[in-house]
DNA sequence: TGCCCTTGATAAGAATACCTTATGATTAAT
DNA sequence: ATTAATCATAAGGTATTCTTATCAAGGGCA
C-alpha cells in the first residue's frame, strides 16, 4: 500500500533533483525523504540513477511521475465536486406534485437554456412519494402541499397562492349542487384542491366523488380550456389560472374565505442542498414572484 | 492526507453496506473500519447516513466513491505502463553507427508498419556519442561496434558479420597501392571499416588517409553504386553488399584472413530492457539471420 | 595530495498512527 | 422483557514514520 507522503516526496524529488533541497521543501529531514523513496522502490523497482551532480528518472520512475499527476487531478476532481462553487453545473433534481410541477417545469428549462451545464431531473409524484424519493435520496428536492413532520428532512416555505373556483364565464353558481350539475374538470392536484376548496365554502359538500368528472389533463396550459368552453369547472391556484391566454372565457367566483395552497420545498436535513440547487430554488422563486405582479 | 486504506474500507463499506460484513471482507476489525470511515468524515464531511436497515451514501459520499474509481484506473494504468506486457506499443528508442544504422532503420520501420502503436526512435552517431546517449537515459539502447566496459552498461553481442573489401567487376588488387590509385568511396562508418580490414589484410598499409577518397554518401543503398561505376572501392559489412541490386557489378576480393564486424547491444544496467525493446530486438536479430541465408 | 563541504544512506530511538480488545448504546425481532 | 446484531468509542498494544546521529562518497579548492 503506496502511503500518499511518499508520492508527494517522490514529486517534489523528481522536480528539486536533490534529496537535501526536498526535504526543506516539504519541512522533514533528508532521512525522511531517503526512506520514502526506499519505500517506493521496494515496490516499484529503481526509480532514479543517483548521479553525482543530479539525478535521474528510470523509466519506471518516469511511469510512476505520471501516476503521481493522475492522481493530483483525480484530487483536483474530488475538491471540485464536494465545493460549494458549482451553482451552474450539474444535475438539479426536483420531484413536485402534478400540477405545480407541471407549472414549474418550464421555469426550470428556461433555467437550463440560461445555463446549458446544469442538468434538469424531474418527476410528478403524489405527495408520499416525494417525501420517500427524497429520504431516499434519489432526489435532492422535493415540493409537497403539506409541510412534513421527519427528523430527516427540511421543510422551507416555498409559495402560498390562494386556491380559485374557476367557472365558464356567465356561471354563477350558488351551491355545490349548482357545480354538480356543470361537472368537475380533473388534473393531478384536483381531488386535493378541490376537497379542501369546497368543503371550506359549501358547508353541506362532503366528497369530490359527489361530483361527476366532466374531464382530465395533465397540461397545466390545457385545465382551463374545457373551463373556458363551458364543460366544467376546476379548482386551480391562482398563479396558474393567471397563465390561462383566455381569462376572459372563464370566471373566479369570490368566496367568503380564502383558501391557501402552500408548497414545502424539502431536502435531507443531515448535508446542506448543494449550491447549484438552491440556485435553481432562487429562480424559480424569483419567476413565481413576477408571474404575481402581472 | 488520505489514507488509501480509509478509501478502500470506503470502498467495500459503500459496496457492502454494513461495517460489520466490511470488517470481514478486508480482514480487519469492524472498530478499524469505524475509524477510517470517521477518519475521512473528519476531513470531507458527512459521507454516510445511518439507517437502521442499510446506509446511504450523501451526495458527498458518492462524489467520494467517484474518486476512489479514478484512482482505481489509474493504479490500473501504472501496473499496466510497468508491467512487462506491452511489447507491441509505446516508443524504442535506438542510436546507431551510421552504416549499421542506415541498414536497420529500413527494417525498424517495417516493424513499426506492422505494429501501429509502436513509435520508432532513431538516430545515428559516433560510438562516443552512442555510450553517451545511454548512459544519459536519452535512448534505452544502442548499437556500438566497440565494446564497452562500464558497470553501469550491459553489453549484449547483436551480431557479426565480415567485413569484404569490394571493387568494380574485374578489377583485381595486389596490393593496398593499387587499391590508392582505385580510390575510395567512404561511408559513414567507412574509416573505421577500412582501417580494420586494410591494415589485416595488407601489412604495409599505414592509414586511410594515404588514399584518395573519391566519394561519400550516407545512403546505404547508395554505397556500392559508385563502386559498381568503377570510382572505387569500399568496405562494407557482408550483410550490407549482399543488400545490393547489381551484384554482377561488383566483385568482392578474398582476402587470407576474416576480419569480423561485431555490433554489441548496449542498454542501462540498472533496470531491465522494456518489452518492447527486447522485442524490437529480437525481430532485427530474425531479419539479419534471415538475410544471411540469401 | 589533503582538507572541507555537501549529499545521501542507514541505524537507532522517539513520536505518531493504526490496529485490536473491550465496552456500552441503540435497534429490531421474538 | 430478552436476545442478537450493529456501530461508536476508549484504552492499550503494535506498526510505521519521523528525527538525530553517523558514515561513506564525491567534488571543489588551496
Amino acid at each position: 500500500m503506496i502511503n500518499p507522503q511518499w508520492l508527494r516526496s517522490f514529486t517534489v524529488l523528481a522536480e528539486v533533483g536533490n534529496f537535501t533541497r526536498t526535504a526543506n521543501r516539504l519541512g522533514v529531514t533528508q532521512a525522511a525523504i531517503s526512506q520514502h523513496i526506499g519505500h517506493l522502490e521496494e515496490q516499484l523497482g529503481p526509480l532514479l540513477i543517483r548521479r553525482s551532480r543530479q539525478m535521474d528518472l528510470t523509466p519506471a520512475g518516469h511511469s510512476l511521475l505520471a501516476y503521481c499527476h493522475e492522481l493530483e487531478q483525480a484530487q483536483k476532481r474530488l475538491q471540485l465536486r464536494l465545493s460549494e462553487g458549482e451553482k451552474t453545473k450539474g444535475e438539479v433534481s426536483l420531484i413536485t406534485p402534478g400540477s405545480s410541477g407541471l407549472f414549474l417545469y418550464p421555469l426550470l428549462l428556461s433555467l437550463q437554456q440560461a445555463h446549458p451545464e446544469l442538468a434538469m431531473r424531474h418527476r410528478f409524484a403524489p405527495n408520499a412519494d416525494i417525501l420517500q424519493a427524497v429520504l431516499d435520496n434519489h432526489y435532492e428536492m422535493g415540493l409537497v402541499s403539506i409541510k412534513p413532520d421527519s427528523t430527516h428532512l427540511v421543510a422551507e416555505h416555498f409559495a402560498e397562492e390562494p386556491l380559485e373556483l374557476i367557472v365558464p364565464a356567465g356561471h354563477n353558481p350558488q351551491s355545490w349542487q349548482d357545480l354538480q350539475q356543470l361537472g368537475f374538470i380533473d388534473h393531478p392536484d384536483g381531488h386535493n384542491m378541490a376537497t379542501r376548496l369546497l368543503t371550506r365554502a359549501y358547508p353541506g359538500f362532503r366528497s369530490i366523488l359527489d361530483i361527476p368528472t366532466r374531464g382530465f389533463t395533465n397540461q397545466v396550459g390545457l385545465i382551463l380550456e374545457p373551463v373556458a368552453r363551458g364543460l366544467g369547472f376546476t379548482v386551480l391556484p391562482r398563479y396558474a389560472r393567471k397563465a390561462f391566454a383566455h381569462s376572459s372565457a372563464i370566471k373566479v367566483i369570490t368566496l367568503e374565505y380564502n383558501t391557501m395552497d402552500s408548497l414545502w420545498l424539502i431536502y435531507r436535513a443531515e448535508w446542506p442542498l448543494s449550491a447549484r440547487a438552491k440556485y435553481a430554488v432562487e429562480y424559480l422563486k424569483q419567476q413565481l414572484a413576477a408571474m404575481a405582479l402581472v
